[in-house]
DNA sequence: ATAGCCGGGTGGTGA
DNA sequence: TCACCACCCGGCTAT
């Protein structure tokens, strides 16, 4: 038996039947505590989230950070949802928000996403998994996006960012001020030219800019002490 | 209505209803003969398969075929299966076989596949798409800010936004600088001073703060016209 | 993730 | 000047 038909799972995924599944398809089941995923196959890593759950942690923001440690750690990182995607819809969730989800966690992430109704299928999906070569085929068609021109994307959000000023507000100071850094260089007084932004508005971004800066970042050397436990 | 809101249609998508529902959630319909793929919006193109018709081109091997046509011609090629996914099990395709054509999509053709239920959620993820952008992902979702600190997250927040600051470099900056304003008042040498921050990154932040801002939100009057079709 | 609601800031108009 | 109002922002909630 080949290294190949190995499989690490996660000890919290035993009672979900799906590491029995494997077994009798003839792999070679290893249980560990695993910080992140569910099943290591060589190359791939799966997360597998029942649609209860899958809900849940979308609820919750979880799923994201799940996703953003997934991919910190394997390079091909896959989810799985288990169960019927229509009952998903039914549960009441608004679709936008379930298909706004998922494509950012594929677009976004680089999660591969997949639906299976059931835990044998995950089980067959990942015995699938286990015999794909991670990388094959002619071009590497996995290509990685590269951060170029999204200049006026990142102007625009970057002026977003001071309160009260949103992607409208942050459109007009721009147009007005042309570039970010006569923005940041503003007085209240300009600040307040703007359409919009008002005296409060303009002294609020102002407290934000020159407020001398309180490090609060946990340095490694020094010793914290406790302040506000009890 | 914005250019994002705009997609093409292949006529011969017309009697799935999927047009009809793209209309109704706003969206400007437009028909053509498409070569390749069956919808196409702005970055991505969806090629849309009933759960039938994908096994019969799974088992032709067209899929394949369609898969590469797809890939060569757009940047983000969709497959869309729609349609019961535990009907497919159960018309007798063996699970191996089905879920090696999914991965092997998924893996080696870098094709996103996306299972639906029926028409009305195909076209909720049409819709859906559309307005995604390619943003980049910095790490781990930003915390919820609580009332009391708002004032240091903020500063520290607005200077990791920069391209190439992470948290900890936006805290050195911060600390060397100690406003937000000076920090976006420096020059690119003067970025450079803070451990960390090379010239290819000052460069590349004095490019977003001096670069004149080239308006792109959507004005209401005015009219702006098809920006990737032929 | 997304949509909707609500409270509050802003600036313009008309009384 | 003041009061009303349309617009924008951001925080919260439900799905």
């Amino acid at each position: 038996m080949s290294a190949r038909n190995r499989v690490v799972v996660d000890e919290r995924e035993k009672p979900s039947g799906v590491p029995l599944l494997l077994k009798e398809l003839g792999m070679m089941v290893d249980f560990r505590l695993l910080e992140v995923g569910d099943y290591i196959v060589p190359g791939y890593a799966v997360e597998r989230k029942e649609v209860g759950d899958f809900l849940k942690s979308l609820y919750s923001h979880r799923i994201f950070d799940q996703a953003y440690r997934l991919r910190e750690v394997y390079e091909n990182p896959v989810l799985v949802v288990e169960g019927d995607v229509a009952q998903i819809i039914n549960h009441g969730i608004k679709p936008q928000a379930l298909w706004g989800a998922l494509t950012t966690l594929t677009f976004d992430h680089g999660l591969k996403v997949f639906f299976t109704p059931d835990q044998t299928q995950t089980a067959n999906l990942i015995y699938t998994l286990r015999r794909k070569k991670p990388h094959l085929l002619k071009g590497p068609v996995v290509k990685r996006t590269r951060k170029v021109e999204v200049l006026e994307t990142t102007q625009l959000q970057l002026v977003s960012f001071l309160p009260g000023i949103g992607l409208k507000l942050a459109d007009r100071m721009l147009t007005k001020f042309q570039t970010v850094r006569t923005v940041f260089s503003a007085s209240a007084a300009e600040l307040s030219t703007v359409r919009g932004v008002g005296k409060v508005t303009a002294n609020r971004i102002v407290k934000i800019l020159d407020t001398p800066y309180r490090p609060f970042l946990k340095r490694p050397r020094q010793l914290k002490l406790d302040e506000n436990n009890s």
